[in-house]
DNA sequence: TGACTCTAAACC
DNA sequence: GTTTAGAGTCAA
């Protein structure tokens, strides 16, 4: 014990405090690496992004501590700093941190994620043949790979990924020239995207318009139509308005230019796409607020004052609005001089939107969308961060917008999944990421929607959020009537009913517009009998089984229970069990077939592959160049059509029937949506066709009664401990060799069972999609208790180490491991 | 004994 | 993810 005391003594002796940092990087191994700092850059700043070496080359990392402590040996020195200005305030740095614990991810990842893709560092290394290496000769290797190879890289140095591209065992044949000392490595400055410029031309004083005009040749109608174009812009045009406008003048004013009419200076080049959008949009509503609208607005004001003040849930039906509310908070939080961010989902559909707040606030919005390039996004990056910009309007990824001062966070459409990113790390909920935020430096949160993930509501109904309601509709107009019809698809019946039929007719007749909503996955993936419209569901997990056709099984992919499938139904004996769904194609030429003097548009992953199809297709349809729109969920949402009076659902019942156990909330979310599209005029209607007319959940669906659903949930997720009751977590085990797959999944679940105190733990069992790109794959799920906090971060804790233990041991088996918490599909 | 392959561990 | 050191294998 004594000795042991002195031991440390003496390490601090002998070792004296240093400065030193912490540097985290973008790409494996992320893991917080220790560096000095040289008195060179005494001056970093944690946030900063820094030039390390690593192993034998050099990396662009993250510098997130600096602090004092004992130097060590294999400390090595941080070669230069590349921000003088910290890339991520202490605010950001803290909440990347955060959601990396929360997710079980690496810190690096969160901060790749939390900065532009114009200034991500890359850390491609590339090899070239040493000085040693191009002297030598290959001799009697003439023709094998590694010296086909050695003469490739002769020409010129490639990446890795492309000498695997390229030869077949690249990598093998690179190995053995680096053996032999031939190989360098080179790893570049991560290249920075230049920052984009535009050119403007300005007429010189020195020329009249009329003089340059007597100048001209008569039949130089190019360089007239120019002058004229100068003459209308006060003599200021820019290169981006010449090339979006009138195509080909460039050149006519090249030779303004050296005739010396025009000046030409180089300026930034302005996005303002978005802007000019959202202005063109032609206002709705009046500005007059409601009494229920000043109500809410008040309490929410109100608690811009609160130091610390709890999250909001508004929920208000489609039409009371919620954008109004938005625009009203926004507008307090800026007189406050603070800023604000404001997160809604497929941003670049929704035009109206933006194009409120654009007329509203101008100058200070900028806005994020996935169809914007990386200089673009960096653009709105760094607008962001100096402080130009104090709205900030985006998908998830603006939640790490660098903002200072922030006063609040808006999560329109709170309940939508595309707030989780799902497939790379970090595996975040940009709207969870956002409450955390809003609460740790005191601004506001706000999540709205007209119908609320079943978890928010059961947080705001317990004291957690504060709830404010949002009841009557903005315009008075009434829901539509819904109406539901007992009707499936047999082989030989029409996918519609009679009453569907005759409505559809009448609004053909009366030139109004139709909506036809189908399911994509319809019962694809299950089993059921079109003669009483039973399900197979798992015994223990109350969901639908799922159909393999290999080994013609029927499995629960939540606990691995499986059993053959059945000829017969085993509720009314049919013998016409089916698999197979039907596709939107199928639905297209069967109304093609009854309306031929229809003219139908179909929206479905066929037919929106490129991109900004989707949004054509809808403005198209606005337009009423179609009469009915034929589509997936995708047609329940977007803009509005006040052209539609009817809204019908086919095979409605495939909704609630998906193996999920938020399907049954999923569907309510979607029909009440669609139902909403039929609503904007008195004459609408909705046609739901169901197997289950009786379900309880199209009640609340007729009724737009989203209490019901709720409590209904609730009562099921608590006798089944999904959430809110408990937090899941699932690990997808995946890799090439499907025994080994299935073998370590069994023993890491071996290993959890062990280990774990308070998780029930279920699987490993084959996820929804078993088997992509060859890999082979198997799912853990697990429910930990929630609100225990303290175990719930300690078995999580417990969770990652076991976790990583495995990733060590099977790395060279190729299987790998991914947590992912809070998952959407369950 | 040297040349090659495989695997675990380090990379600060 | 990439690189390397060390152990193990094999032919001479």
């Amino acid at each position: 014990m004594t000795n042991q005391k002195t031991d440390l003594s003496d390490i601090t002796l002998n070792k004296p405090s240093i400065r030193l940092g912490e540097v985290h990087f973008p790409e494996p191994p992320h893991g917080g690496y220790t560096y000095r700092l040289p008195n060179s850059i005494f001056s970093a700043k944690e946030g900063s992004r820094v030039r390390v070496p690593f192993g034998h080359t050099s990396r662009v990392g993250f510098l997130v501590k600096v602090y004092l402590g004992p130097d060590d040996d294999k400390f090595k020195n941080i070669s230069h700093l590349i921000d003088d200005v910290p890339m991520f305030s202490p605010e950001l740095l803290s909440l990347t941190e955060w959601t990396a614990n929360y997710y079980l991810c690496d810190w690096g990842e969160v901060l790749l994620a939390a900065m532009p893709s114009g200034l991500k560092p890359r850390n491609l290394a590339t090899y070239k043949l040493s000085d040693e290496g191009l002297l030598e000769t290959l001799a009697g290797e003439g023709s094998s790979l590694t010296a086909q190879l050695w003469r490739r890289l002769k020409e010129k140095p490639l990446s890795l990924k492309k000498i695997r591209t390229e030869f077949d065992s690249g990598e093998e044949s690179l190995r053995k020239l680096q053996h032999r000392g031939w190989i360098e490595t080179v790893v570049s400055d991560a290249p920075r995207i230049a920052p984009r410029m535009d050119i403007l031309y300005e007429w010189t004083e020195e020329v009249s318009y009329e003089a340059a005009m007597q100048d001209l040749r008569k039949n130089a109608t190019k360089m007239h139509s120019a002058l004229k174009l100068l003459e209308e812009n006060e003599g200021r045009l820019s290169g981006a308005f010449l090339s979006k406008t009138s195509k080909g003048m460039h050149p006519t004013m090249r030779t303004f230019l050296e005739r010396g009419w025009l000046e030409a200076k180089e300026i930034p080049f302005l996005y303002e796409d978005a802007l000019e959008q959202g202005l063109t949009e032609t206002s709705t509503g009046s500005a007059e607020l409601t009494d229920d609208q000043v109500r809410v607005i008040n309490s929410l004001t109100e608690a811009l004052k609160e130091e610390n003040p709890k999250t909001f849930l508004l929920h208000g039906v489609t039409g009371s609005g919620k954008t109004m509310v938005y625009l009203e908070i926004v507008e307090a939080v800026l007189a406050q001089g603070k800023t604000a961010i404001m997160m809604a989902p497929e941003i670049s559909l929704t035009p109206q939107l933006t194009g409120r707040f654009y007329r509203r606030f101008g100058d200070l919005v900028a806005l994020s969308h996935s169809r914007m390039s990386s200089a673009e996004r960096r653009e709105i990056w760094l607008k962001a961060k100096s402080g130009q910009a104090r709205v900030i309007i985006g998908p998830r990824s603006v939640i790490f917008s660098p903002v200072e001062n922030l006063g609040v966070i808006i999560v329109d459409e709170e309940h939508e999944e595309s707030y989780k990113q799902v497939d790379p790390a970090p595996r975040y909920n940009a709207r969870d990421v956002g409450i955390y935020r809003a609460r740790k430096c005191g601004a506001v949160s706000l999540v709205g929607s007209a119908t609320p993930d079943v978890a928010s509501y059961f947080n705001a109904k317990v004291g957690r959020y504060r709830l404010i309601e949002l009841t009557n509709r903005y315009s008075g107009i009434e829901l539509p009537p819904v109406w539901v019809v007992k009707w499936g698809i047999g082989k030989e019946g029409s996918l519609f009913c009679p009453k569907l039929l005759k409505k559809i007719e009448e609004r053909l007749e009366l030139n109004q517009q139709t909506i036809i909503l189908i399911n994509r996955r319809a019962f694809s993936t299950s089993i059921y009998c079109p003669d009483c419209g039973d399900i197979a569901e798992c015994p223990n997990c109350d969901i639908s089984l799922k159909y393999h056709s290999t080994g013609q099984k029927l499995e629960c992919h939540y606990c691995g229970f499986s059993e053959a499938v059945y000829d017969l139904c085993p509720k009314c004996n049919g013998k016409r069990l089916r698999f197979k769904g039907l596709g939107s194609q199928r639905v297209e030429k069967e109304l093609n077939r009854l309306f031929p003097q229809a003219r139908i548009a179909r929206m479905d992953q066929d037919t929106t592959r490129r991109k900004g199809s989707h949004r054509d297709l809808l403005e198209q349809f606005a337009q009423r160049k179609q009469d009915i729109l034929l589509g997936t969920k995708m047609v329940a949402k977007g803009h509005d059509f006040p052209g539609v009076t009817l809204v019908g659902i086919l095979m409605a019942d495939a909704e609630w029937h998906m193996p999920d156990f938020r399907a049954q909330e999923r569907a309510f979310r979607l029909y009440v949506q669609a139902s909403g599209r039929a609503g904007r005029s008195s004459a609408g209607e909705v046609v739901i066709q169901s197997w289950e007319p009786q379900e309880s959940v199209l009640r609340w669906i007729q009724q737009h009664d989203f209490g019901s659903l709720f409590n209904a949930e609730i009562g099921s997720r608590k006798s089944l401990q999904y959430p809110p009751f408990s937090k899941l977590l699932t690990i997808l085990v995946k890799g090439l060799e499907p025994e080994l797959v299935e073998e370590a999944a069994q023993s890491l679940r071996q290993q959890l069972d062990e280990k774990l105190q308070v998780s029930i733990i279920l699987g490993p069992a084959p996820p929804l999609i078993e088997r992509v790109e060859n890999t082979f794959r198997r799912r853990i799920l697990l429910k930990l208790p929630q609100r225990v906090t303290t175990p719930v971060r300690e078995e999580k804790k417990r969770i990652r180490k076991i976790v990583d233990k495995f990733r060590k041991k099977m790395r060279k088996d190729k299987v790998s491991f991914v947590i992912d918490v809070d998952p959407v599909e369950v």
